[in-house]
DNA sequence: TGTGTCACG
DNA sequence: ACGTACGTGACACAT
């Protein structure tokens, strides 16, 4: 089955018609007013195959229609067979079916086309899944989730608008003030926005730098980390820097997040794309709810605008803490850090203690930002380079510091160099739950792309069995609220965290209850743990 | 459309 | 000699 819509922005799309197919070559398209027709067969126990069947089931609920039985969609299933290839129906078409998608002028004869081809499709699909041993990833956790997240679309996320006009006013009139100063100590005006452009003010004109760093087409490097290093001796690096900070938050952020709010419920909308990330993630966009600040003292006040739909309700927060150091313990089965997990201790203090061979009362702060990075670097297959990039140390301090994990995590340099041994044999890797991300280019003589893949041989089952992990919460925690007929409602899912819209009356039973769910999605050799809060609105619900 | 940049986990 | 820590999405600019 297929719903087709018009192109509305934001959540205000209207149904045009709906294709059933029923069997190999036979389909039938119905138009809106129809659609009552197909009321009991969409709520009955027939399976419902498509392609991106959450827009589908989106379609039809905003037609009061829901639909009951288990689901296949087709763009998943691939997902999960070849992550990184192209999912698109057409594509599955020709190489499952042999046969082209008939483009027509008719829409009607184009849906009608695509539920046949997802019909026929499907049976492929299957085999290739179970060759796999990824059926019940399929069938237990991504197609269930479907509907978990049409909910959570459904539903959507109250945002503050007063408090983000009141903001835009604000960054206005501080890019404003702070283009002038920039201009002013460049003695020229110029586009500050064109990295072309400013570069060729920091670094021809100005000459702040004697071997400017250079992009790979050229043009001079002016990111965050040169302009910081810049930052001490002049003065116009900060300002750009800032001025750069109130520009990305106006233009990503409070300018748009207003006009992205529906006229159908007042709320925004955004569409979480479930075949998008190479490791099993979700992703989030129109608007991305994904990557709302909260890093600095700006930042922090948009994340104060997403607030609950009314006085009645209150925002909760729930992540889990550390989940991928958890996991690369389990995996890499160390003692020091399962130890440290078991007992509640700080992890990256632990860490310090062991690198900087000191006390754990002797760790100082500098020595825990420094081993929080060298975890962050073990989880990403770091070089000594890339730590010492990332901490501004010298590569030969970062070289020491990694040889010192190395030799008090002696399982962990193991598990990376099992994961890639794994990636070298199997040309893929795997998650807790049997997703796969291929590897193709493991055996490839360029060392770049060779580092790539082995990279991603010790990243991928750490980012994506922490999303298997999150995944089958979100399910839990689904069957729970439905189950219990609750009134509150998960929101946004952000990776490691849950967002609710919680009822008062609630709150306190979602406090306990979700943190709970979320430990126990999965049983390990490490406990898992969540930390909840409840605020009036996003930011204030974190710890 | 590609590039550089930067917001998040 | 070269490139160099994972995964995303969105924006402005330049072509
Ligand atoms: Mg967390």
């Amino acid at each position: 089955m297929e719903a087709v819509t018009n192109e509305a922005p934001n959540f205000d799309f209207e149904t045009k018609v709906v294709a059933i197919a029923i069997a190999p070559g036979e389909a039938y398209c119905l138009s809106k007013e129809n659609l009552k027709y197909l009321k009991d067969a969409l709520a009955g126990e027939a399976v419902k195959v498509g392609h991106q069947l959450k827009a589908s089931l989106l379609a039809l609920r905003k037609e009061g229609f829901d639909c009951g039985g288990p689901l296949f969609d087709t763009q998943v299933a691939h997902y999960l067979i070849e992550p990184e290839a192209s999912h698109e129906l057409s594509i599955l078409a020709n190489q499952y079916l042999g046969t082209q998608l008939i483009e027509s002028y008719d829409p009607v004869k184009n849906v009608c086309e695509r539920a046949d081809a997802a019909l026929q499709i499907k049976k492929h699909l299957t085999r290739e899944l179970e060759s796999r041993n990824q059926t019940n990833l399929m069938t237990a956790v991504e197609m269930p989730l479907i509907r978990v997240l049409a909910e959570m679309e459904f539903e959507g996320v109250t945002i503050d608008t007063g408090k983000l006009g009141d903001m835009s006013d604000e960054l206005k009139k501080d890019s404003q003030r702070l283009q002038g100063e920039i201009f002013e100590m460049a003695g020229m005006e110029f586009n500050i926005a064109s990295p072309k452009q400013l570069g060729e003010v920091l670094f021809d004109k100005m000459r702040l730098l004697d071997k400017a760093k250079k992009t790979k087409t050229g043009q001079y490097a002016t990111g965050e980390d040169i302009l910081t290093k810049l930052a001490g001796e002049h003065e116009i690096a900060k300002k750009i820097l800032d001025f750069r900070e109130d520009e990305k938050l106006r233009s990503t952020y409070v300018d748009v997040l207003p006009r992205m709010i529906s006229r159908f419920d007042g709320r925004v909308h955004t569409d979480y794309r479930q075949a998008v990330a190479a490791t099993g993630r979700l992703s989030s966009n129109n608007p991305n709810l994904q990557n709302i600040p909260i890093r600095t003292g700006k930042g922090k006040r948009i994340r104060e605008a997403f607030v609950a739909r009314d006085k009645e309700h209150l925002i909760l927060s729930a992540d889990y803490s550390q989940i991928e150091l958890r996991l690369a313990a389990v995996f890499a089965k160390d003692a020091t850090m399962l130890e440290a997990f078991k007992n509640g201790r700080d992890i990256h203090t632990t860490t310090a203690s062991k690198v900087f061979k000191v006390d754990i009362k002797e760790v100082t702060s500098d020595m825990r930002r420094k081993a929080k990075e060298v975890n962050f670097g073990i989880l990403y297959g770091s070089t000594a380079f890339g730590l010492a990039q990332n901490i501004g140390i010298s590569k030969t301090e970062a070289a020491e510091i990694i040889e010192a994990y190395f030799k008090e995590f002696s399982t962990i340099k193991k598990y990376m160099d099992d994961s890639i041994n794994f990636a070298r044999e199997h040309e893929y890797v795997e998650t807790l739950l049997g997703r796969r991300r291929y590897l193709r280019d493991i055996h490839s003589r360029n060392q770049t792309t060779r580092g790539f893949a082995e990279r991603n041989a010790i990243n991928a089952p750490i980012q994506g069995s922490a999303a298997d992990i999150i995944k089958l919460a979100m399910l839990n925690i689904q069957q729970w609220v439905k189950q219990e007929k609750l009134k509150s409602k998960m929101i946004m899912q952000v990776h490691d965290e849950l967002v609710f819209d919680v009822h008062k009356e609630e709150a306190d039973l979602f406090k306990e209850h979700v943190p709970w769910l979320m430990k126990t999605a999965v049983q390990l050799d490490v406990t898992l743990d969540a930390e909840v809060a409840v605020a009036e609105n996003w930011f204030g619900a974190h710890g």
